[in-house]
DNA sequence: GTGTATATCTCGGGG
DNA sequence: CCCCGAGGTATACAC
């Protein structure tokens, strides 16, 4: 990794045009190649940037960054204040334990969490617009489709009436209900699934788990 | 902008929790207090990052940032390599062209690129689930609800079609045509569109802007 | 490669 | 403060 502290300023043509006038930041250059040009604020996002695969030409004053579909950040250099090479190695990379996946794992294991007499019939059933989360058989028969999300608000609602529209087309599983399950539910979200006749319900994370630990302890 | 070099593992509880192995990476401390650890690849985003505000405790080889929602994330220091720190000073920010807003006000002022007899009643009309872009009136006095955009994809289809269905619940505006106007419009889309009766149309954003200028000579 | 969904999305604006 | 929408979203994954 390259850290450069410098003033420079900095024009990039692609997506959109931008310019950022001259001041000093820090460039940072990546071993797989990308760019990021950051300000002393701001934590996530670099002010402008180039992704890998690129290709970085430096001259004395100006380095120009360029990607295979054209675009390009020019970086004009005033004053180098410092520049150095770090040699990191390849990072053993994030674990992550919370998102979305073990949400649907958790439920797809303990259906009877979101209704009493749910059984799976499939994770990820696909539809000819893309896959339900979850689809299962209610006790009286009727086929309950499932979204899950961690965070549940107003597109979680309209994937999940997209994917009945068309289930509702199969004769072979009309009628199919819908149900949105999450860790927390805007208020929003919930106006719009009542409003779709969805039926919507929150689940604690950590109590799911608790349940999978105690029925395999019971194994 | 303090920038250190270091053998580190980090741990971070909060909206998930998350775990990074012991490695060596970049810790990046802004003025605003926000910390970004930063690996040699995987293009701007850090591997593990919390933004400002939060409060950082730093003690002989352990770092603990907490933030005021209780999240936190703790860096265990095995090896420091380097450790410097730079004053970047206020950054004059990012000057962009090309933006959606920029899309929508050029449409603003020129309806007629969307429809003879078009004619602009407001910008960004509210309704009870948001503001719809620009509402107009044709030439024979129906209302047409757009939704503007740069990219035109399946969820900017959903945006459009829930504000219908809300602006053709009001007697005085009813019946609301819509109309989904994107510099580019994924094949999907189109389908989707079509299938609820709503027009699309592609614009050229550098031909607007030349309808624009052409007409700012004329006055 | 396109299409679809997720993200500790981030970031900014408006009520 | 939350809600909502845009983003050069980026990123992963299926077809």
């Amino acid at each position: 990794m390259r850290l450069v502290i410098a003033t420079c300023s900095v024009d990039y043509v692609g997506r959109l045009t931008a310019h950022l006038p001259l001041a000093t930041r820090l460039l940072m250059v990546k071993a797989d190649g990308c760019v990021a040009i950051h300000a002393d604020g701001g934590a996530y996002k670099p002010l402008n940037w180039m992704t890998a695969p690129n290709r970085l030409e430096e001259e004395p004053g100006r380095w120009t960054v360029t990607n295979p579909k054209g675009e390009q950040l020019l970086i004009t250099l005033e004053e180098v204040l410092s520049d150095s090479s770090w040699e990191l190695g390849i990072d053993p990379g994030l674990q992550k334990d919370g998102v979305e996946a073990h949400l649907q794992e958790l439920l797809a294991a303990n259906c009877e969490a979101m209704g009493a007499g749910l059984r799976l019939v499939r994770r990820e059933f696909p539809t000819d617009i893309g896959p339900v989360d979850l689809l299962c058989k209610a006790a009286d028969g009727t086929t309950v489709a499932i979204e899950v999300k961690r965070r549940g608000e107003l597109d979680g609602v309209e994937q999940l009436t997209r994917y009945l529209e068309f289930l509702n087309r199969d004769p072979m599983l009309r009628p199919v209900r819908g149900m949105f399950v999450a860790q927390q539910i805007k208020p929003q979200a919930k106006v719009l699934a009542a409003d779709r006749a969805i039926e919507w319900l929150e689940v604690d994370y950590d109590e799911l788990r608790g349940i999978e630990s105690t029925e395999l302890r019971l194994f």
